[in-house]
RNA sequence: GGGCCCGUAGCAUAGGUGGUGGUGCACCCGGCUGAUAACCGGGAGGUCAUGCGUUCGAAUCGCAUCGGGCCCA
């Protein structure tokens, strides 16, 4: 036997022309391993190799949903590239061409709100006054800049998509596809301009879209006004709001036509008032208002109100109010709470707005756009809106019922913070509901997973889609290609600069403001049109990206070949985002869907479930994770933890036991290489310096049952991982792999060949390891690729024949070879690692550790299957039981006995005082014929010699005994029993193991090499075990450790003193004192 | 307030079409020591969020409640 016991210098180990496989560290060390692959990657080029590589496959075009360059990512933003480079390097690896062309979003509102705290900006004014021009140069700036620095992020996460060249949204050609979705909806009608209540950023003084409101909990006051009605003395409705500033612009107030509303006589000390309230809130609303009394004088339903005219109670301090006539209406909206009567103000909100064009009032809206009341408010011009409350509350004076502070969730400015007003503007609009319908079919004809995420939740967010404004007041964003005329009602929207160009007689290159502002194009009357002003809502951008990717409508060819996208893949919060805007956009353009498969991703959450966020400090980031395991191990991580579609509560915990994983995988790819690289071995076909599987195909017969078990088990899991991987089940693809990797190669395949790789000569049966070990490693390294594609490379990088491909990522992927799959081998070696473990379970229980052999393993089994197997493999299953023998019985083991234990609860009351006595004939009698006639005759009739009594199966119960020295373990259909009785044989051979084990160890602290030889000096003070060792195992001991020459010594005394050895110790074994001292033999 | 998803041992995760709850980590005990700052085995640990219902029988089906996530209002 070869000794292996120091580390490999790989250079001073020969090796054969083809095949220079290198020794490995001793555990795998992220950093170094991911960082030199990194630098392989790039210094030959092989992203770009493997691109190349399949340009003539079939393509999948894949699109990617733009970050937004904000210049960081966080674990979401990286699950969401991690998810799509290993799908995309999947299909790569089953030979399409895909493309991966990376997209950023960079205008918007939250770009130009950094570059303003970056100028020290406070708001609109500051922005004219530097420079349109300058401004958006800055904010270009800071987007190229953070889509450079978040590139390099994506590609530390291994990502492998195209950030050379990725499409951007602010190039003038995707502008272009912009303006052509533009020109498309105008030409369908389905573009608006309107006066609409839209939510508003008083100090980014512009409309921001419903996504862009951010809600929290703010005070605000809670209050009871009373509107006096006309004709009527001193008698009021009694409204609620929460915005005071908003009753100036009040023009009615909403009913429900079928609540019950009460007159009431409400009394406070001498004062006596008329309210009206909804029935059922009388009390409560009178108790805020500290009333005392009050009386019921009369009921009337909502619609009998309806037609009520009230006078503002801010006429005198708002001259507009005079002007209107104010009265009751009803509305569907109005709910049974606070005073079941709603204050209307349509300039001020979504709901007020739409029933006062149903109900013809007038919209009033005197706030302009930086929050100020302006002119139209009469005495509260000036007043910020929010800063107005108090005002407006001083000024209602009596009119005031009564005021609280209420903490309610109320929206903000997702960028600024501010918070937010309803307000009437005139905007732009896209009526989404006329194309619903083309949009709901969209759905039905693309591919969702999960399938819920379509059918279930996008369906119903289409459903009640609305409007959607795609205008805003702001600088940095496409401009919205709609020019005006000053005159007449003429306008036109252009579709491409080119066209624009044309019609200006301009020559326009970046379309961006405040360039484009500069073109005028004549009108048929003869007078300038003038573009709007208004610039694209951010959310709009995006949209158009699988077009715009493919350079669409200045480019066709690519459009017409690849559109739509084979797949896309975002967060969930995309159903309201990405997948929304990009399906109307494109049921606008080419009224169908633009994507076929859409998986939807879920958020990463901290461990208890909740939102990472700054203000709570729970946030991990990406970096952090890499820097404590590595990117593949975040990898796999982050794709094994759930399923995509479910959010992921990070766990630290977790991510440690994929890197324990990892590194039992780094183990298992290095434990063979010693052994190959000191045997010289080449794969099989390999002496050309290209891989191919035949020699296995060749010789699967042939091999060992091991071997072929180990093949098979590979192939099946190839099989199950393909299947996963078409559903995207990405969570069982790498569970399987990993637990395949645990189970199967480490702790089962690598246990059993061990001995045959350390044989020393050149054996067929070592071949078969070898060849095996071998195929089963470049099998799953490509498995394993797209997951780890770091650590997968530097495993193929170094066990890789000369001609074979250079990278693991141009191989091909593997879905499983059926005729290397032999089911029935793999159900029989299940059999076998049940019987292991059981008897590893019983030696557990009679103390006989595995080292020492046993005389017997007797397995009982109750069906064919154990039967089979264990008879089949029963030379594997005595080397792993340890065992002399290993010996099947069907049905019961006869020496198996049995002792019967009397049960009192049934005989006390079925033999009364003769219990004892029948308890005692139990007890005495003999187990196994008790039962077999218990069994076979219902009954037995036990005798004390004077009377009998007949005892059933309820009056005692068996017991198996044991023959003396065996222990038992069950499994899955049978019982094993371990027979640990000691032999003088067996302890021989137990205690020389024990010692060779010690020796072993005394060599590895020494250092010695593998060729060394030593000379070994023991003493073993029992005079018992010195003679077991001394008759015959002497000889074995010192092969086994390499030893030139062994001396035994019966008592310490008797070693030479003169004798100093260069490791000399004690070791306890079994509680036998025995000293070992090695020293290297000088040869 | 509404839609969708989720809630299984300390933590994480399996459990189509209902039939006595599996696995990993951590923990305790033991083994192994020619992959070794590794590895293997055993043990303990669960009101399957809660309640009600359907059923001979529910983690699995239905309803309600509570908690979490995303979205909408």
């Amino acid at each position: 036997m070869q000794l292996l016991l120091s580390v490999y210098r790989w250079n001073s180990i020969p090796h054969f022309e083809g095949f220079k496989v290198k020794e490995v560290t001793s555990s795998f060390v992220a950093h170094d391993v991911e960082a030199s692959v990194r630098t392989f990657w790039s210094q030959e080029e092989i992203y770009r190799k493997v691109k190349e590589q399949k340009k003539n496959g079939k393509t999948f075009f894949f699109v990617d949903g733009p970050p937004y360059t904000t210049g960081h990512i966080h674990l979401g933003t990286a699950w969401n590239k991690i998810l799509k480079d290993c799908i995309l390097r999947y299909h790569r690896m089953r030979g399409c061409n895909v493309i991966d062309r990376a997209g950023y979003d960079m205008h918007g509102l939250p770009i130009e709100v950094r570059v303003e705290n970056e100028l020290g900006f406070k708001n609109k004014k500051d922005i004219e006054t530097f420079g349109i021009a300058a401004f958006i140069e800055r904010c270009k700036e800071f987007a190229i800049t953070h889509k450079d620095i978040m590139s390099d992020q994506f590609r530390n996460l291994g990502v492998w998509m195209d950030f050379t060249d990725p499409y951007q949204t602010v190039d003038p050609q995707y502008i272009e596809s912009a303006w052509y979705i533009l020109q498309k909806a105008h030409e369908k009608s389905l573009l608006e301009k309107g006066f609409r209540v839209v939510n508003w950023c008083p100090r980014c003084e512009t409309a921001i879209a419903d996504s862009e409101v951010e809600y929290w909990d703010e005070q605000d006051p809670s209050i009871y006004v009373k509107f006096p009605i006309t004709g009527k003395k001193n008698e009021y409705l009694v409204i609620w709001t929460t915005t005071p500033w908003t009753l100036p612009a009040n023009i009615s107030v909403a009913v429900d036509a079928a609540f019950t509303y009460a007159r009431v006589r409400a009394e406070k000390g001498e004062k006596e008032e008329i309210l009206w309230i909804a029935e059922e809130l009388v009390e409560e609303v009178l108790k805020r208002g500290r009333y005392t009394d009050f009386t019921v004088l009369e009921k009337c339903q909502g619609r009998d109100l309806a037609g009520t005219v009230y006078e503002s109670p801010l006429s005198s301090a708002v001259p507009y109010q005079t002007q209107v006539i104010h009265r009751v209406v009803t509305a569907d909206f109005v709910e049974m709470d606070n005073t079941g009567m709603v204050h209307i103000a349509p300039g001020h909100g979504w709901d007020d707005f739409l029933l006062g064009q149903k109900e013809g009032l007038p919209v009033f809206c005197p706030v302009e756009g930086d929050g100020l009341f302006n002119e139209m408010a009469g005495s509260f011009a000036g007043l910020f809106v929010r800063d107005a409350n108090d005002a407006v509350l001083s000024a209602l004076g009596d009119h005031l019922l009564a005021k609280q502070t209420i903490v309610h969730r109320y929206g903000h400015c997702w960028r600024c913070k501010t918070p937010i007003i309803y307000r009437a503007t005139e905007q732009w609009f896209l009526t989404v509901p006329k194309i619903k319908t083309e949009m709901l079919a969209g759905i039905k004809d693309t591919t969702w997973y999960p399938e819920w995420a379509g059918s279930a939740r996008f369906s119903d967010f289409v459903e009640g889609s609305r409007d959607w404004c795609i205008s805003r007041q702001r600088y940095w964003g496409i401009p919205i290609p709609v020019w005006q005329c000053s005159s007449c009602e003429e306008r036109k929207v252009f579709g491409t600069i080119a066209e624009l160009n044309e019609a200006a007689q301009a020559n326009l290159t970046d379309p961006h403001r405040p360039y484009v502002d500069e073109i005028t194009v004549p009108c048929s009357c003869g007078k300038p049109m003038q573009r709007v002003p208004d610039i694209f809502d951010v959310w709009f951008d995006s949209a158009m990206a699988s077009w715009a990717t493919l350079g669409f409508p200045r480019e066709r060819e690519a459009f017409e070949r690849l559109w739509p996208a084979d797949f896309i893949t975002e967060g969930q919060d995309q159903t309201r985002g990405w997948f929304y805007s990009q399906l109307g956009a494109s049921i606008i353009a080419f009224n169908r869907s633009p994507y076929r498969q859409v998986l939807m991703h879920g958020f990463a959450l901290d461990h208890e479930g909740k939102k990472m966020s700054k203000s709570c400090g729970n946030v991990v980031t990406p970096e952090e994770v890499i820097g404590k395991y590595g990117v593949d191990v975040l990898r796999l991580y982050i794709l094994s933890a759930n399923a995509p579609w479910e959010d992921l509560k990070f766990n630290w915990e977790s991510v440690q036991t994929v890197a324990r994983s990892v590194n039992i995988l780094w183990n298992v790819y290095r434990f063979p290489i010693p052994y190959m690289i000191l045997d010289g071995f080449v794969p099989a076909g390999g002496e050309d310096g290209v891989w191919d599987e035949s020699y296995i195909h060749a010789s699967v017969r042939e091999m060992p049952k091991e071997d072929r078990w180990i093949l098979s088990r590979i192939n099946s899991l190839a099989r199950e991982v393909t299947a996963d991987m078409q559903e995207y089940q990405i969570h069982k693809v790498t569970r399987n792999i990993l637990t395949f990797v645990l189970e199967d190669l480490s702790r089962w395949y690598v246990q059993l060949v061990r001995p045959r790789m350390w044989e020393e000569e050149d054996a067929p049966q070592k071949r078969y390891a070898y060849e095996t070990m071998y195929y089963c490693q470049r099998m799953l390294n490509r498995l394993l690729a797209p997951f780890a594609p770091h650590l997968s490379e530097a495993m193929y990088h170094n066990v890789r024949l000369f001609h074979d491909p250079v990278s693991v990522h141009m191989q091909p992927w593997i879905e499983g070879t059926a005729r290397l799959i032999d089911t029935g081998l793999e159900e029989k070696m299940a059999v076998v690692q049940a019987f292991d473990e059981a008897v590893l379970n019983a030696r557990q229980a009679g103390k006989r550790k595995l080292r020492w052999p046993v005389r017997e393993v007797v397995v009982s089994c109750q069906t064919d299957r154990v039967e089979q197997a264990v008879t089949e493999m029963n030379e594997l299953c005595s080397s792993r039981a340890n065992a002399q023998k290993v010996t099947v019985v069907r049905g019961n083991w006869d020496k198996l006995g049995c002792s019967a234990v009397p049960i009192m609860k049934a005989i006390g009351p079925g033999f009364g005082r003769d219990g004892p006595v029948v308890r005692e004939l139990i007890e005495s009698a003999e187990g196994p014929l008790l039962r077999d006639t218990i069994r076979d005759k219902g009954e037995a009739i036990l005798s004390d010699g004077e009377r009998s009594f007949p005892v059933t199966g309820e009056h005692v119960q068996f017991v198996d005994q044991l023959p003396s020295g065996f222990y038992a373990a069950g499994m899955s259909d049978a019982t094993v029993y371990v027979d640990v009785e000691l032999t003088p044989e067996i302890e021989a051979e137990g205690y020389a193991r024990e010692i060779i084990r010690r020796i072993q160890d005394m060599r590895k602290q020494l250092d010695l090499n593998v060729e060394d030889y030593i000379r070994v000096d023991y003493v073993i003070g029992d005079a018992r075990v010195c003679g077991l060792i001394d008759s015959g195992w002497q000889e074995m001991i010192g092969q086994e450790v390499r030893a030139f020459r062994m001396t035994l010594h019966d008592s310490y005394e008797k070693r030479p003193i003169e004798n100093l050895w260069q490791l000399d110790r004690d070791w306890d074994i079994e509680g036998i004192t025995i000293t070992i001292g090695i020293s290297v033999a000088e040869s």
